[in-house]
RNA sequence: UGCGGGGUGGAGCAGUCUGGCAGCUCGUCGGGCUCAUAACCCGAAGGUCGCAGGUUCGAAUCCUGCCCCCGCUACCA
């Protein structure tokens, strides 16, 4: 290595404080780790550190359904992502919360700076209020039909279905997401940061490289388009850091995020005696990296380091993109079960897998990843297992049973190990680029030939003969030998099995140069399994369980909707055509005295009448039902009860709370239609 | 709607900037080996490179239009 030692503080997304761990956001701090780990193999002092996003609309509601302090639930979250970070092998240096006195201070200074140099304005603004609810309602927090097409029940910036942009106010039959009420228009003073100013930092800023093309492209529609007044206030009630000076405002989340990641920063610098202030001066040399989502670009492209620019600080020297976690080539899906939460797949696979496979798909673009199940488990399988983690396992033997576990004193192939070692270079540089594909690709080439070696060498034919003790030694040794470096290239990305592997070969892996010297003459410990083939069965396990506790945190998910209980498997038009459903009119609903859930129903399905027994009795009186027309299932297996024979199903709606709904067909529909 | 990104044998991905025989891993099939966690080695089959047009001696690659997926569109975070 002939750089210098650099000075690098890496960051990824703050993930937000009300809900798990998935491996979405695994699929970001995995490759940060792996970034974090490279450059500390390399010699680089690199620290990690990060936050849980706390604050915000969608914290103080949860709040206050929970009935509990927001710094309670806060609380809570932060030590069980902490773990699974932990359990995950992320090697974080700080993790810490928004919520941190480092941050409020940290927060006040940037602000103040900000409004010392003018960049601060304030003006009235009208936004929608829930009375009932006495706030302000964000935009994701107003449902209603879309202005442009007419689709109902849509976000108030935008419509789903159509992909028109417009203003809450602008919605048709708009009404509340928190209570349901008709939400009215207030005015309100908010505090904007004049982003116009800091265009042409902005640009230069741009042009230093700290941007992947594609990212660098997407900006120049925001500048071409002019640059916006950036609202950084919200009205009480709101759970973030008070404006100073005010008494009921405060600043928006995504003010307090980003200086989180110094605040975080901050902390460790106080524990570990760091000099904070110079990272973040202007002209520091240091180097700052945020790894990020596409989704969260121009958070951190704009409004973040204009916002460092106004307060006299030094911008991030990069920021990286990563695209979206698919799972077997579709968006994570609850009902299917692949909306996999860290801990969900903690429970029964190692990290490493998942590392790997992560560092086998990630290149330095914005495109998205996507976690086959099924190559996963034969990609890791083949890979790991097969290839690196065998040629240790094929030589070991030899060396235990026949040579003590020493290794013998020099190398048969000097030039092989040398050719492994020269790849250095490379691999270090595309790990560096952030294109892990490539490295894994390079390792994993190397590693083919390393099998193909031993197999040309046949040990365990010349094991035999008769004089040949040195050379089978020298064939294992260099085996053992070429493992090493396999493992220091892979130690990065799958740091559990390089310390295991660390402890077989009694040497340290985590050190990138030290292959350079290899590993003769000197004891290594008795081999044992490092790392088991993935068993699908337990993937199979991962998905079971994902589905099964989706049910109990949807409504934690997203307060904006009600909690909907998970969708079934898909099912093929035939399947569907074989429920026989028919128009039916009640024409006799009775009470069933001994039962406390049913009613008993005669049903008027035009070729015949049928009796039916449905659970409705908690919703409905018998006179309310009688006359009505609604759906049945008609070709139903007849279904023996204690109080007679039930013939059949009628449909109803129910779900999670309160209310039972039976269905009822549009006027002019006839008994015994067929529906479908 | 506009903008950015993506679409390559059955699966997962390189290759596109800078045009030159379409490559890698897995899987499948055939053979070998038996040291190794059913691991390893050799060979074979398998692709209209999203669609349509254009430029060129030559296009996965450059240009134009279109389709599908992801993201953003500034008050969700």
């Amino acid at each position: 290595m002939t750089e210098n030692k650099r000075q690098i503080l890496l960051t990824s997304a703050l993930p937000y404080a009300n809900g798990d761990i998935h491996l979405g956001h695994m699929l970001e701090y995995i490759q940060t780790d792996i970034w974090a780990r490279f450059q500390r193999s390399r010699g680089h002092e690199c620290y990690f550190a990060w936050a849980d996003d706390a604050h915000g609309t969608p914290v103080m509601l949860w709040a206050r359904s929970e009935g509990k302090s927001p710094e309670e639930l806060i609380d809570k979250m932060n030590r069980e992502h902490k773990t699974d970070f932990r359990d995950f092998g992320i090697s974080f240096d700080n993790y810490s919360s928004t919520h941190s006195d480092f941050n409020r201070q940290l927060v006040e200074q940037i602000y103040l700076k900000l409004d010392a140099a003018g960049y601060v304005e304030r003006r009235n603004i009208e936004q929608l209020y829930d009375e009932q609810e006495q706030m302000f309602l964000p935009d994701r927090f107003i449902r209603g039909t879309c202005p442009k097409c007419g689709t109902e029940d849509q976000y108030g910036d935008s419509c789903e279905s159509c992909g028109s942009t417009y203003s809450p106010t602008e919605l048709v039959n708009a009404r509340s997401a928190v209570s349901g009420s008709v939400p009215v228009v207030r005015e309100s003073e908010h505090f904007f940061v004049r982003l116009s100013a800091f265009e042409e930092p902005l640009k230069q800023w741009m042009a230093s490289g700290a941007l992947q093309t594609e990212i660098a492209n997407k900006m120049q529609e925001w500048f071409t388009d002019g640059l916006r007044d950036w609202d950084i206030s919200r009205d009480e009630p709101y759970f973030g850091f008070r404006i100073p000076g005010t008494d009921n405002k405060y600043f928006y989340v995504w003010v307090d995020a980003p200086i989180g990641y110094m605040a975080s920063f901050k902390e460790l610098c106080e524990r570990e005696g760091l000099d904070f202030d110079a990272w973040w001066k202007p002209d520091s040399t240091a180097e700052v990296y945020h790894f990020i989502g596409k989704d969260i670009v121009y958070f951190h492209t704009l409004f973040w380091p204009a916002m460092l620019m106004g307060a006299g600080l030094r911008t991030p020297t990069a920021v990286y993109a990563h695209g979206f976690l698919t799972v077997d080539g579709a968006k994570m899906s609850k009902s299917r079960g692949t909306f996999i939460r860290a801990r969900a797949y903690l429970d029964h696979l190692e990290p490493d897998y998942l590392r790997y496979y992560f560092a086998a798909k990630l290149g330095p673009g914005t495109a998205d990843i996507d976690l086959n199940l099924e190559d996963f488990v034969q990609r890791v399988n083949a890979d790991v297992v097969g290839k690196v983690v065998n040629i240790a396992s094929r030589c070991a033997g030899f060396i235990q049973r026949n040579y003590g576990n020493q290794l013998a004193a020099s190398l048969p192939q000097p030039e092989l190990y040398a050719s492994f070692v020269a790849q250095s270079e490379a691999i270090a540089s595309e790990f560096e680029n952030r294109n892990y594909q490539a490295a894994i690709r390079s390792i994993m080439a190397l590693a083919d030939e390393a099998n193909r070696y031993i197999d040309e060498h046949k040990p365990w034919q010349l094991v035999k003969q008769e004089g040949s003790e040195e050379q089978v030694h020298g064939i294992c040794t260099m085996g053992i030998n070429l493992f090493r470096v396999l493992m220091t290239y892979l130690a990065p990305v799958m740091p559990f099995t390089a310390d295991r592997a660390g402890q077989f070969l009694n040497t340290d892996l985590n050190c990138w140069d030290a292959i350079e010297q290899p590993l003769l003459g000197q004891d290594v410990n008795t081999f044992q399994a490092l790392l088991m083939r993935v068993d699908p069965k337990k993937v199979e396990a991962i998905v079971e369980a994902s589905r099964e506790s989706m049910k109990a945190t949807a409504a934690a998910a997203d307060p904006a909707r009600p909690a909907v209980a998970a969708l079934a498997d898909e099912i093929t038009i035939d399947r569907f055509a074989a429920v026989d459903l028919r128009i039916a009119r009640i024409v006799k609903a009775e009470i069933v005295a001994e039962s406390d859930k049913l009613l008993k129903l005669t049903l008027d399905i035009g070729s015949e009448t049928r009796t039916v027994f449905a659970g409705i009795k908690s919703a409905y009186q018998p006179e309310q039902l009688e006359g009505k027309l609604t759906v049945m299932v008609a070709n139903l297996k007849p279904r023996k009860m204690r109080f007679g024979v039930s013939e059949g199903m009628v449909l109803a709606a129910s779900g999670g709370g309160d209310g039972l709904f039976i269905l009822s067909p549009d006027a002019g529909a006839q008994p015994g239609m067929r529906v479908s």
